[in-house]
DNA sequence: GCATGATCATGC
DNA sequence: GCATGATCATGC
């Protein structure tokens, strides 16, 4: 078959109205028609093969070999060199909410650490890689088989485009940013959480073994990155221009092309309008007086900040999560900070490079809003940007996730004691970052067939890899650590 | 006293 | 109904 029968690969509609022929169909139903039928030892390889999660980027390979019939190239040109198209292959999923996020980040290209790197980004090949992509987009359902996913969505998208013409000021600071901790010898500190749409992300499993000196700093090691728009930031773009959900997000700043640092002042600056204010005068003032909600306090930060929920467009587009931290009057944090439960099956067989937890507090930038106790109740005291250093995640981080993960694989020793069922996670007192701890509406458990406690096993429980059932955990940052990074500057 | 295990109020 | 963002309170 030749593919000029099929598409005019010098023109960029004629590859994406070919395209949309995928519309509706699995990456198996595509196999299925270059087979033809005729070749179905083949088709069943080829079935196999892609269905091997290990083959990393194989759906994109996939699409390129049996739809646009083409042999995938390493080199640096766009894939449709002719056309100028770049073409991603990315998946999508949809929250039990029923809301669509993008699955992963949108990687660009590598970093190089062999050569400068140029730096302004209007001279670097990043908005080139950006300028035209056609999104092939499939719905990954979780513990399905890959080769069973279906492609609902393909378009050409730019980044050049009206529609992210008010982003270009933010993706220009995060590129200085990077380019800056890079150009003095700092790449082994880099992290996708530094940034707020435009990121320096690593590359996945093979990262660890992929230090390489750097450039700039030939001593220190540090790991390959690529440059990629931040999951959060696909997420906004497949919604509000591939999905046309206009109406999913409010926006704290209308209509300005900020700097990412203009970005951070303003916010800061909104906050602290409430400088000293107590926690009587804000909830009286924003018509909360009678909410005994236990995360009023970060209730209290949206309400500042004029948005309602950690939906704000711009929280959502840079991956940044408001979280309300309280001092007490003797300068200590009296509560660890929580985070979304785990599934123990899926933690289990993860890598770490590529671990629910890895990439959360990699690409994760935090708005920490402190209130303190002045022994006079709790009065607004601070706010600030933090993510988590990448030589904590690195070190102390990857260890103390590595000895939770030991212990959910080898079997958790449930014990019950009182009223209470006891464990041998680490405790946050053995830990440096984080700890495991529960995190459900009631607690109960399943041992041996015998059931402990009063919550709802379907509901407040999560299963272990021998059968028996846990009250659901998630990971807690460690509040010692939280005040020892509060104080850090 | 305080850390670990248990639980709560809310919004969507 | 359940995830989220938290604080409560038992047991050492």
């Amino acid at each position: 078959m030749e593919k000029r029968l099929l598409y005019d690969d010098n023109d960029p509609k004629s590859i994406e109205a070919y395209s949309k022929l995928l519309i509706g169909k699995t990456f198996e139903d595509v196999l299925l028609d270059y087979f033809s039928g005729n070749n179905l030892d083949m088709f069943e390889k080829k079935k196999s093969y892609y269905n091997n999660s290990r083959s990393k980027g194989g759906l994109g390979n996939l699409i390129e070999k049996y739809f646009f019939l083409y042999e995938p190239n390493g080199n640096p040109e766009a894939d449709f060199p002719n056309a100028g198209v770049e073409l991603k292959v990315t998946p999508y999923e949809q929250l039990k909410n029923g809301e669509y996020r993008a699955g992963e980040r949108l990687v660009i290209g590598m970093i190089p650490n062999d050569k400068p790197l140029v730096e302004n980004i209007y001279d670097s090949h990043v908005l080139d890689k950006l300028q035209l992509v056609l999104l092939i987009l499939y719905l990954r359902r979780r513990g399905e088989p890959r080769i069973t996913f279906q492609i609902n969505y393909s378009k050409l998208f730019s980044i050049l485009g009206k529609e992210c013409s008010e982003d270009l000021s933010i993706i220009e600071s995060d590129y200085n940013t990077i380019f800056k901790k890079i150009s003095q010898g700092q790449a082994h500190e880099l992290s996708e959480a530094d940034t707020m749409y435009l990121g320096a992300c690593t590359k996945g499993a093979t990262a660890n073994r992929s230090l390489q000196p750097q450039y700039y700093n030939p001593d220190i090691k540090a790991k390959r990155r690529a440059f990629s728009l931040k999951q959060g930031y696909m997420s906004y773009i497949l919604n509000k221009y591939i999905f046309k959900d206009i109406d999913t997000y409010e926006s704290i700043f209308k209509d300005t092309k900020l700097s990412r640092e203009d970005f951070e002042r303003n916010v800061i600056k909104r906050i602290m309008n409430f400088y000293g204010q107590s926690e009587e005068a804000l909830k009286m003032h924003f018509g909360l007086s009678r909410d005994n909600s236990k995360n009023v306090f970060s209730r209290l930060a949206f309400r500042m900040l004029n948005i309602q929920s950690n939906n704000a467009e711009e929280f959502v587009k840079s991956d940044t999560i408001v979280k309300a931290i309280r001092i007490e009057k003797n300068g200590t944090i009296k509560e660890s900070m929580s985070f979304p439960v785990i599934i123990f099956n899926e933690f289990i067989n993860e890598e770490w490079e590529e671990s629910y937890i890895y990439n959360y507090f990699s690409e994760k930038r935090f708005l920490f809003v402190i209130y303190r106790d002045n022994g006079n109740g709790y009065h607004l005291n601070d706010v600030k940007f933090w993510n988590m250093p990448t030589s904590d995640l690195d070190k102390a981080g990857k260890k103390e996730w590595l000895k939770v993960q030991m212990i959910v694989r080898e079997g958790v020793e449930l014990t019950p004691k009182g009223n209470r069922i006891t464990n041998n996670f680490p405790k946050g007192s053995e830990t440096e970052i984080f700890h495991l701890r529960p995190h459900a509406n009631k607690s109960v458990y399943l041992i041996d067939g015998k059931i402990f406690g009063n919550g709802k096993l379907e509901k407040d429980a999560d299963i272990l890899p021998n059968g028996d059932m846990m009250t659901k955990q998630c990971f807690w940052l460690n509040k010692d650590y939280i005040l020892a990074q509060l104080n850090k500057e």
